[in-house]
RNA sequence: GCCCCGGUAGCUCAGCUGGAUAGAGCAACGGACUUCUAAUCCGUAGGCCACAGGUUCGAAUCCUGUCCGGGGUACCA
């Protein structure tokens, strides 16, 4: 049981010995150290019920509260009425054992036994992917990092439409550069559409007629094989490739519409069949299927949550920009109508990125050919500064991306910051080695006194729980922030306490808290995907 | 019009399941390397947390309204 959790169970024991009413006990570290290490705003929640000055209700609550010894040095009640908790340093020096014989530390259990699918980037491959597709590609890859390091059996997906209008104009776009022709009306512009066919012609030659399937089918293969480059050049990689082509050959398609159709959920209007949302509290009906015969893109999608449903994951995680905010809930009350259960659904929005140029917003579009690609970007920044910087933003904040700044700032990058804290414990510990201290499991904890050592131990025992609240939330950041803190007590540390000394105890203890940091440090990058260098 | 996201230091953003003195990086200024890596550390400066009400012992955080920016609201995806 953690310490968090015996000081929950006490203090409702308290509750009730003194009769007063229970509450949803919480318990939090303060924003200033003087008040200990977690207050409770506990006694403040009660004065109103109870009557009674804050401070006399937190006294009383103190007085009566049974704790296991050893466990708090001091128990302090501060105005308005918080409880405020010392923990005893022995309890941040079990922390660094378990550390240290534990080089999964922060690992959770909670997905044991469980399968996840994570589905992102699912970009079209209508052309390379963008800087703007980058923010979802590293934000699909960290949450399934997050739920692999807590058990889980995961399945990276990548959804693609390749039954539609976006990719036959792309077939057109590519046969007309073929025979040299006019682009259509939406055509792509991009010079990659002139590469493809040239691709096409130096394997086929001059004689392939008009309507040839081959443009659209070498176009997809030539662009997913880009897509794919771009995204393992930022260490990503999807298990599953699906797309909506399958679900027309698998009659999953027609299966749906009809499913609907035994619910009254649909009707046909002006030649189109209609989707009743209405019916089951939607704001609007929507069309399935367009009058010229053409599904939109919302019935294949019906069709292929259906299939991920029915391929028994325990999580199921859609990834999307904030462009699909206004259709997912058509999904899901789709799915709902058909009998699914939803609840282990759960869809991620993120907002888009802006892209700076110059002091100017830069306007990206795939058709006409504007764009920045992901992998021009990894070259010029380099993948762990490329991550770092998508991921330490909340996925629901706009994300200003200025290029120049970027390229200019790479080489100062608060990522480095975190590499560095680790390359300088692998220094650290090969200096060590050098002087014949390394590591034992006999160090003596106690001598870890100083308040930057302790400072850090702190920071060290949250990594669990910071774990914890980036799986229920899902979001990477949290993460990210706690790394940079962790690299900042740990560059404190080093400026105030050195390790490596002639008093070989000291020695000891210390390397034992500099491993514990490194172990922790690696473990928070590798769940971000970024490297943990030994040296810089 | 309606729906979703945001508005916090000069810039980019944390903090938002209500807590005590609102933080970081960059930019500016001033210090610290005969020592395990100065990609670091220490210090100075910088704020009506968009605005106005409300709820509360207590609001950057919750509610309502207004303004500004982004996205949706298509027989585009």
């Amino acid at each position: 049981m953690t310490i968090i959790l015996q000081l929950i169970q006490a203090l409702a024991d308290s509750l009730s010995a003194l009769g007063l009413p229970e509450r949803d006990i919480k318990l939090s570290p303060p924003n200033n150290p003087d008040f200990g290490d977690l207050s409770s705003n506990l006694a403040l929640t009660l004065t109103k019920d109870v009557q009674k000055n804050p401070i006399q209700i937190a006294n009383d609550i103190k007085d009566t509260l049974k704790l296991p010894k050893g466990l708090i040095d001091e128990i302090t009640v501060t105005p308005p009425g918080f409880l405020n908790f010392k923990i005893g340093q022995s309890y941040y020096y079990q922390t660094l054992a378990q550390i240290l014989s534990d080089q999964n530390f922060g690992r959770g259990i909670t997905g044991k036994g469980k399968k996840a699918n994570v589905e992102f980037v699912s970009a079209n491959p209508t052309g390379p992917l963008t800087v703007g597709h980058g923010r979802q590609a590293v934000l699909g890859d960290c949450v399934a990092r997050i739920l692999q390091w807590n058990s889980y059996d995961v399945t990276k997906e990548y959804y693609y439409n390749n039954a539609g209008r976006q990719m036959r104009i792309l077939g057109q776009s590519v046969e007309a550069r073929y025979f040299n022709t006019d682009l259509p009306s939406d055509g792509y512009q991009g010079d990659y559409i002139v590469d493809i066919a040239e691709v096409i012609r130096s394997e086929k030659g001059d004689n392939i007629e008009h309507g040839d399937p081959i443009f659209q089918k070498k176009a997809e293969e030539i662009i997913f094989e880009d897509i794919s480059k771009s995204l393992k050049k930022l260490n990503i990689h999807h298990d599953v490739f699906s797309n909506e082509q399958t679900f027309y050959d698998d009659g999953a398609i027609d299966q749906t519409i009809s499913d609907l159709k035994n619910k009254d959920l649909i009707y046909e209007t002006d030649g189109a069949t209609w989707f009743k949302g209405t019916a089951i509290g939607m704001d609007e009906d929507r069309v399935l299927i367009k009058s010229t015969g053409e599904p939109t893109y919302r019935l294949p999608d019906i069709a292929y949550h259906r299939n991920k449903l029915e391929r028994d994951f325990n999580l199921i995680i859609d990834i999307f920009g904030a462009d699909h905010m206004g259709t997912y809930p058509d999904i899901l009350a789709a799915l709902n109508a058909l009998d699914y259960d939803t609840e282990n659904i759960r869809v991620l929005i993120h907002q888009f990125v802006t892209l700076i140029k110059g002091g100017k917003k830069v306007k990206m579009s795939t058709r006409t050919a504007d764009f920045i690609t992901l992998e021009k970007l990894t070259k010029e920044i380099g993948p762990d500064v490329v991550r770092y910087f998508f991921i330490m933003r909340g996925m629901n904040s706009h994300l200003n991306f200025d290029l120049d700044l970027a390229a200019d700032q790479s080489e100062k990058n608060p990522v480095y910051y975190l590499q560095y804290a680790h390359a300088r414990i692998c220094n650290i510990i090969k200096h060590g080695e050098s002087k014949g201290i390394s590591y034992q499991s006999n160090y003596n904890a106690k001598l870890l006194n100083h308040p930057a050592e302790i400072r850090l131990l702190k920071k060290l025992d949250q990594f669990p729980t910071i774990i914890e609240n980036s799986l229920q939330t899902l979001e990477p950041q949290l993460i990210a922030n706690y790394l940079h803190d962790t690299a900042n007590r740990f560059h404190k540390f080093y400026s105030e306490c050195h390790v490596i000394t002639e008093d070989i105890d000291l020695s000891n203890a210390r390397i034992a808290l500099v491993s514990a940091t490194q172990t922790v440090l690696a473990n928070g990058l590798d769940l971000l995907g970024i490297s943990a260098p030994d040296k810089m």
